[in-house]
DNA sequence: CTGTTAGCGCGTTCAA
DNA sequence: TTGAACGCGCTAACAG
């Protein structure tokens, strides 16, 4: 293992002198001196001590990235823009991943702090419990108190630099063009009711419906992945109602659901439209390819680690916005379904005669309907 | 920052104990003391500092691990593997993404050399290019004689320990099991013709044909991604051929061909049948669910990582094996195109008339048929 | 412009 | 069992 030193006595200068050609010190070293210097670190292969750099200048050039799964395109997406904003300013990534365990993320924040990773980016759903929030909180606070930096890619209830994506507004604007398609009755699977994610993208659809005068969405939970999304299909599928649309919170609950429908014999989308929530371009393939709300997700990864890097005294919270993209999943539906021809769903229906006929739906549906949030 | 020595002086006993109490010693400290030390550390909100440690010991707990692009499922998969299985050693992971280029492949290793990696994981495929694998074997022999261990997940061309998996093999078992469906002129969208997996891949495949006495396949090159696949199939819909079986040489290429060919009208499996390699789950949803040969990616990645550290001397190899996975994209054919009703793919032929009818055909396609090498 | 030197936080002898 | 002291590889004053 070569060392400066060893750099040093074979090109016979100093310790310093080799330093400040071989790391970036601005100090100006003479022409002939830094070819020698050069040479013999070529010359025997070596490579700095990034760990001996960290203790002695006090700051280290790791970011420390945790995310839910990697498997996720999701996470996986935002993680690449991450790596990528690292990798522009000269820093490495450590990656953790917590399988949606919140008191794994709570201990990678531990272990990144042992690392001494010069800012830690947490990205994914926070939870409604605030316990949990709490411990986050108190780990958070060590390692900040340390000198470290967070940023969250999320919501913003740990006090952190955030990049909030308009999770309600989406949901909101994705319910008024699914609304303008004609629909009047949905089904949210809503995911996790912890979730904050899940929660505010059921909430933001379910206050668009009620905007617009329509009957409040069925709601059926499950979790936040695949197999919740399938599940949650198929439990839908059991009920008894008149739903036209179904909302899954996000795309790889839609993909599971597009599954589940399928082996139930529901076809998407002449049966049933559904749409999901994320944008990953996972979801551009299947058949047929799924309506979203498209979050800039490689954006966000860059975007938290520049709020983190950049950080002076108070959290900065950044929103982004998704935006609503009607695919083959969704199809326009009659506005009433007086002709008898070819109903689109089961028969029966749990709710009553539905109120009557909402005259503005078109209207509120159209391009420019606001969101009810700033 | 608290430190070590904070620590200790709250507690009121030396550096040394205070360290052997928080950090994993075998020396034993008396009750009393431990006590002290361990609510004085907790109370202080210590956090070891693993630089500190990594120079003190002379050996980091960091596994560096080098993948060409996260948001190929593949390599997503494998990280995924990767990363637990560090987590079980309790070593945290450095990830690098080359975007497919070796170049930046070796300023990687070069990087994760400087961050003091224990171990330094490659996946992907290796290049058929003499001056690369040069300059390859030789960071990595740098970073070797400095004490670091390497694995590779690919070819064996470095001299490192590998894991490898049985491409040729799993391609020959593929063309196989798709000429016992009936196919007898193929299409193989190869890749770029330096990636070693793809023309492993490719050439398995194409020993099969001949072993069954089936004309080559028509070999379209392209990208080793998903536009590559769309790309290497609109050139073949454009040609002139009588193919009724492809094969793209990895899932995404596959997925993509999926892409290209629905945009010309071109129906799967009805008029042309497609198989990819990999197996990963991304392509369960596609419509139709693509056929391909499993790879059992996320061992890949543990098996790499426990190679590495458990390496003695010489460099060992693990073979690993695919498996193949025949879905709704492929097709059963009729023996003989006799009867002219619904011709599967366009009209004319490049080949003349084909040779006789292979009367081998089915038994040599048989579950039972052997792969080439051992 | 160049060299000398004092730490950075911790593990680990070596003595007590 | 406990403590004192050295060194890991490097940076950053400081001195020349």
């Amino acid at each position: 293992m070569t060392t400066l030193e060893d750099v040093a006595k074979h090109a016979g200068v100093s310790l310093a002198t080799a330093s400040r050609v071989l790391n970036g010190s601005s100090r100006h070293v003479g022409a002939d001196l830094r070819r020698r210097v050069e040479s013999a670190a070529a010359r025997l292969g070596y490579r700095v001590d990034a760990t001996a750099q960290t203790l002695a200048r006090g700051a280290s050039n790791v970011v420390g990235l945790v995310i839910q799964d990697l498997i996720d395109p999701y996470f996986a997406v935002i993680a690449d823009g991450a790596i990528r904003a690292a990798d522009r300013h000269g820093m490495v990534t450590t990656l953790g991943t917590t399988y949606r365990d919140p008191e794994r993320e709570i201990a990678l924040v531990a272990t990144l702090h042992a690392q001494r990773a010069r800012v830690v980016l947490l990205a994914g759903s926070r939870v409604a419990d605030e316990a949990v929030l709490r411990r986050q909180r108190a780990e958070l606070d060590v390692y900040r108190s340390a000198g470290g930096r967070v940023a969250v890619i999320g919501q913003d209830v740990l006090g952190t630099d955030t990049v909030a994506p308009r999770n309600r507004e989406g949901a909101y604007d994705l319910a008024v063009a699914l609304a303008g398609l004609g629909h009047r009755r949905f089904a949210v699977l809503a995911g996790p009711p912890v979730l904050l994610t899940a929660i505010d993208r059921t909430q933001g659809f379910v206050e668009a419906l009620a905007d617009l005068g329509l009957p409040p969405p069925l709601l059926v939970h499950g979790d936040f992945d695949r197999d919740g999304g399938r599940d949650a299909a198929c439990r839908l599928i059991a009920m008894d109602h008149d739903v036209t649309c179904v909302f899954a919170v996000n795309d790889l609950m839609a993909t599971g659901a597009l599954a589940g429908l399928r082996e139930h014999g529901v076809r998407v989308p002449r049966d049933l439209s559904l749409a999901g929530f994320d944008g990953t371009s996972s979801i551009r393939d299947p058949v047929p390819s799924l309506a979203t709300v498209r979050l800039p997700l490689a954006r966000m990864g860059a975007m938290a680690l520049d709020l983190a890097l950049s950080g002076e005294g108070v959290p900065r919270h950044e929103r982004v916005t998704g935006e609503v993209v009607l695919r083959d999943s969704v199809r326009p539906l009659a506005r009433t379904p007086s002709v008898p021809s070819a109903p689109p769903v089961p028969p029966a229906s749990s709710v009553p005669s539905a109120p009557a006929a909402v005259p503005a739906n078109r209207s509120a549906a159209s391009p420019g309907a606001r969101p009810p949030h700033s």
